[in-house]
DNA sequence: GAATCACTTCAAAGCGCTTTGGATAGCGGA
DNA sequence: TCCGCTATCCAAAGCGCTTTGAAGTGATTC
């Protein structure tokens, strides 16, 4: 008994110094500490593999008695497969709550049904682009329709160009989608030159390789909204534009100008600013613009978040906004910033995000179900609604 | 000659026939068709297997004349690797630029790497939730420090359900947040009995089961708020709440409801409105309550959003904000809709929606790593932070 | 009556990794 | 000299699917 005891003993002993050498073994990069895979491969302790009881498919076909060939393809709708056989086997999966694991299926059929979405976020800032939410609400709802799903990844600005190598090149997705590009943005000739299908949303400008994109026209629609203003008989314009590095704001900037120009006006770099696009630079730029020597009599801005921040900003001065003040803004139909339920709030140019994301996811689709490569652009243009934010200069 | 051109025609003939089957094949349900395997078997277009030329595993050990366990081993930092060997592979790996395929990677390791989120969006509101963008740049930082991604469904409330089928069991990630939970939520039950880690950001107080959830102290919160309103004088306090059919909302409701009865106050239901969370549901609820015979001199609201809409009606009638009527509502420090730069231009109850993705995220790695189900709750109480927004009853 | 064909079904070979269970060589101590 | 030990490395067996190439029925055709 006292032999058998302490084989006992011992054999815990081994088991629990087998384990520690499993879980060591786990940790990578600790080869400081002492480890021999002469002691290791006697453990036995960890292995996950084949759990009897969990259902795939070579368990139900073992049940069905067929094999996994027919299985797959009756539950995935072949036709070579007798209909009493696929009806049979439909019953069966319910039956047993199968359902095919993913992981190995992508690796099968060497493709992820996934889009992969890098998301930019400034490390200063903390922010991420108030069309994000909406603009993934309408591209998942297009993904979801065809079987994909999104991956996320939420990177600082610097490791970005890793990230989408991350996600890219190891095949965890089937396609991007380049979210806010810079006039010179360096992801679409990486990407290109990756080989996967990827879309923007946007333009990159300097960037003269082909490349496929979707985008609204922001030249032209600053250029009409500030024309518009002109024509109420603005002179003293200011703009309160997003970030100009991002290409979206520079071409706004540009229709601005243009529209400017046009009537003839020489732009005055004094009341125009550009920042991070939330509610204080809209409110902060108001402010300055207003104590300056000459005030400006409308308001150019690139969201309705801005807007709602030089709104408050002349409230502050006692301003009636429309009235004493006129303002325009771009307006993406952010869903939880209406612009109005009836009449618009704000005078704006109109383009839903929420359908662009849904013509991006489509886009992209049809890039991947493609056979050969395939470069696709879409140009769409904003309309000008008139709200109660404009009025004819007093 | 003429033998050997038909031949060449024939074989060409065929091979278009077989990709026409091919293709037929990838189609499914498409029994209408004519389709014959016995044909089928000799077609050989669209077989994508091994290319050569593509840097996997076997070709890069090839290369190196080294096992692909060791290669494997050399690249993910195991001991029991020579460390000349383990630069020669790094080396060959970079040049070679290898990257391994993460879904043979997840396959074998049988984790996925990645963390499912199911955004639930009701069509007819088209809305995602305010916080959504927020949570998720929180809970991808995370992430990212532990090597997982975020895959996101977007889903009609009515599929919910089946759609945390679809990622849960088959593994297509590794743990999976819950959110915006309802009182009753059935997806506490259905994940709880998948067997697979999960955390709720919120929770539903009407299920009984265990599960993990981050929340704020919303009735709490809403009724320090209230209190707040009350000590300022305040009789006739208006809630403009969220849909109550959730709980956070319900939740709020019952802290503002308490504040009243601890004052010794009737709760009036013809001072309360709940509805989606934008800004008009703000301005109408407000214009609604100003209207009526008895109107509030306080507002307590869910959000900075319908907040925007409270001050649009109130300054449509002439009021200002702080000094005629007061407004306290709940603040998620927003990235785009800060409550101010310094002084806070809502007085609120802050707690920052981005900690809680972050503080989800790490709840969830800590589940997933755990041996053995583990499960956490957390809750934390959300700050008064005074500002503008409110004063003495006038 | 043999050849042909459509219809079903199957065994086995992938997909590209990780992990297991050795094997081998070199080295110091008994 | 032999043994035990460590440091390296490897072949092969998974992971759970899909797809290939074949085979076994009857029915039909010539």
């Amino acid at each position: 008994m006292t032999y058998a005891d302490n084989s006992v003993n011992l054999r815990l002993g081994f088991a629990i110094g087998f384990k520690a050498i499993g879980i060591l073994r786990r940790f990578k990069r600790v080869s400081t500490l002492t480890y021999s895979p002469t002691v290791h491969r006697l453990c036995r302790i960890n292995c996950a593999q084949r759990q009897s009881g969990v259902m795939n498919l070579r368990e139900l076909s073992k049940r069905l008695n067929l094999s996994q060939t027919t299985v797959s393809r009756a539950l995935n709708g072949y036709p070579e497969v007798n209909e009493a056989t696929r009806k049979r086997v439909a019953e069966a999966a319910q039956l047993y709550n199968y359902r095919p694991n993913v992981r190995a299926q992508t690796l099968a059929t060497g493709r992820s049904m996934s889009i992969g979405h890098i998301i930019p976020f400034s490390k200063q800032s903390e922010m991420v682009n108030i069309v994000f939410a909406d603009f993934i609400a309408g591209a998942g709802e297009v993904y979801s329709t065809h079987g994909y799903n999104m991956t996320l990844t939420v990177v600082r600005d610097e490791d970005e160009l890793s990230a989408y190598r991350g996600v890219a090149e190891k095949g965890a997705v089937d396609g991007i989608i380049v979210h806010s590009p810079a006039r010179n943005d360096p992801r679409i000739a990486f990407l290109a030159d990756l080989d996967i299908p990827f879309l923007v949303h946007g333009r990159a400008s300097e960037v003269t390789l082909p490349y496929s994109w979707m985008d609204v026209n922001n030249t032209r629609a600053i250029e009409t909204g500030t024309q518009y203003l002109l024509d109420l008989g603005h002179r003293r314009i200011g703009l309160i534009n997003g970030q100009e590095r991002m290409d979206f704001a520079q071409r706004r900037r540009d229709g601005y100008l243009s529209a400017l120009q046009s009537a003839g006006l020489a732009a005055d770099e004094t009341i125009m600013r550009s920042g991070e696009m939330n509610e204080p630079h809209g409110y902060q730029s108001t402010l300055e613009l207003l104590a300056s020597a000459d005030p400006p009599t409308a308001f150019v801005t690139s969201s309705i978040v801005p807007a709602l921040g030089i709104r408050r900003a002349l409230e502050e001065h006692g301003l009636k906004m429309g009235r004493d003040v006129s303002v325009l803004c771009y307006d993406d139909e952010i869903s939880y910033l209406p612009n109005g339920t009836e009449t618009p709030i704000f005078t704006a140019m109109r383009s839903s995000v929420r359908d662009a994301g849904r013509r991006c996811a489509e886009m992209l689709m049809e890039q991947i179900m493609a056979p050969t490569p395939l470069i696709k652009t879409e140009l769409w243009d904003a309309e000008l609604v008139i709200g109660m934010s404009t009025g004819p200069v007093g």
